[in-house]
DNA sequence: GTGAAAGCGCTAACAT
DNA sequence: ATGTTAGCGCTTTCAC
């Protein structure tokens, strides 16, 4: 016997005030103009009654649902935390609700519960959507901003993300012209990962400017990972790869690598150092204190639900918007 | 121009697959027994136009909305992440949708934005709703569970959380028992949370247990938060407070206070000796690694959620779920 | 086993 | 400035 709970509906309201329901309707919409002393009325009325509108109804008849979708692959990882405060806050300020779905990959059944059905707009998280189901919203013309990662090829829907390679570029940079480090190892992210290869891309560069070599035998997986990581950086130990300073892609596989470098009896720096990418709270605190790249991971989150809601409520957003990182020095890369 | 785009309805379906529109909701529900032959073209004609039911005409004609709140003051602490990865895990295995509502206490626009009018039971965090609305609910029937306090008085509400006092009590009498320590300061959580007060209670019967003086100067306020704790515990070595261990209600406090006390050019353990509550991820990185005691957070954020659904479908829930903790420890209590 | 029809509570024309 | 009315898309009696 569930469901009913929505006592007092707009009739009780109109009925108590002496006016129409349509009258109460606009009252709460603002849709209209309301002579001052009817305005009081139904005001009266709906605070005496305690009366709140019906979701439901109103989304049926009017086709908005006032609430924004946001799709995560998985809630895991420092990263997420600021994100969802940015997301949430931002979308209660716009007077949305905020529904949010993390199904992982796997389970998919039949359709994704977030959608036109249930949402005004989506902010997309990364790749926890396929392109083909992008695809489709967009030509559907259903609201969609991306949240770091950029389109599918031919797609314009709006993007906000953080300036991965520039951000990467300018650490390896600093690395090697401040530092003096030559042979840098790299330890990629989660496969596919949008950020990823652009960090990547960011530490090739870095290097060819500065004319090293590319050494495919320093790029390893770290998979944005605490344990994979530290696998990675175990087994190239134990297999006696050089290295002067790991990058890893973000400050959870930094940590990984941490570990396995002190697990290997070694020291950070003075043996490998070590630098990350994101500014997680936890980096400061590590020993010794991670070197890393800053993000707004925060006020992106903020930026894409404002994209959205200019998307939903006026047609149009900006196709790309770009934060600039930040150089974090701490210990973790050797002392000046 | 926004709203609308629930493109293809339950009508098109029917009309597809030559059947009315009550055989396909019934078809969709499970509802009632259905001839094998009509349903596989129902089941054609809905892949085929790729059909999704709309939730808002689902709600308003059925009275559910298939979605879970919850309800938080503010996404901040360690603690949010596993809490809320238990909670979206657990609604989406049950089936529902979860809306999530951060509103700080301040801005309170008459009436909250989540409950019976958006979904079908909600999970309330600690005090983020005020007693007054928790009456209100529960005396209409609304579901709610609450996690991480207990009920306001009389009120027969399911609650969830942690062994707090126990696991608090367990701590210090180690402390004592293990570590020979008897100065013993304790920092407060949040002003009136009920995790905190339940420790501090654990505190002060561990002291009385062992004949130790309680002493009001050894009590300090952290506010579950790194700062204040920080601030307090600064305060406390400037007026040559003397202490050999303090108990931090919470780990973030935990951290303010290590903060403290290396700004003051003491040692942790070796001068003061610090302990937290609730294992956060980064406790075990701290240097020294953080004692404190294992909080199931995530576990919890299950339970509840599966408390809630039960309540919600059959009426009735555990009165309480109560989940052990366990005593982590590691170096900032001393070394054994 | 299936169809017809009556709403669920609200908004948005269209009148007045 | 306000009332009337026709749905929004779905579930659910009630007939057949």
């Amino acid at each position: 016997m569930p469901g009913k709970f929505q006592g007092v509906t707009i009739e009780d309201v109109a009925r108590h005030a002496g006016v129409s329901t349509a009258t109460v309707s606009r009252f709460l919409n603002h849709s209209d103009k309301i002579a001052p002393l009817t305005a009081a009325r139904i005001q009266h009325a709906v605070s005496e009654l305690g009366y709140q509108p019906g979701m439901a109804a109103r989304v049926l008849a009017g086709g908005k649902t006032h609430a924004l979708g946001l799709v995560v692959d998985e809630i895991k990882g420092e990263f997420f935390n600021p994100m969802l405060r940015g997301i949430s806050a931002a979308a209660g300020e716009a007077g949305y609700e905020l529904l949010i779905n993390a199904t992982a990959p796997g389970r998919r059944p039949a359709g994704f519960p977030l959608g036109e059905k249930n949402t005004d707009g989506l902010i997309v998280f990364t790749d926890s959507l396929p392109d083909k189901e992008l695809r489709r919203m967009h030509q559907a013309g259903f609201p969609c901003v991306l949240l770091h990662r950029s389109a599918p090829a031919g797609l314009a829907m709006p993007c906000v993300t953080v300036e991965n390679k520039r951000g990467a570029r300018d650490m390896v940079d600093y690395l090697i012209e401040q530092r003096g480090y030559r042979r840098i190892a790299f330890l990629r992210g989660a496969e596919g990962h949008e950020d990823s290869s652009w960090r990547e891309r960011g530490y090739r560069e870095a290097l060819e400017s500065h004319g090293l070599p590319y050494d495919e035998k320093l790029i390893g997986n770290g998979f944005f990972d605490e344990q994979q990581a530290r696998e990675t950086v175990t087994g190239w130990i134990r297999r006696g790869l050089k290295m002067e300073v790991i990058f890893a892609a973000d400050d959870d596989s930094a940590i990984g690598a941490m570990l396995a470098v002190k697990e290997a009896g070694l020291r950070v720096p003075q043996d490998i150092a070590i630098v990350g990418f994101d500014d997680i709270r936890l980096a400061r605190y590590l020993s010794p204190p991670l070197t890393t790249v800053r993000a707004p991971i925060e006020k992106a989150a903020r930026l894409a639900v404002e994209q959205l809601v200019r998307l939903i409520e006026t047609g149009s957003a900006d196709p790309l918007t770009l934060l600039p990182t930040e150089l974090i020095i701490r210990e973790s890369c050797g002392f000046a």
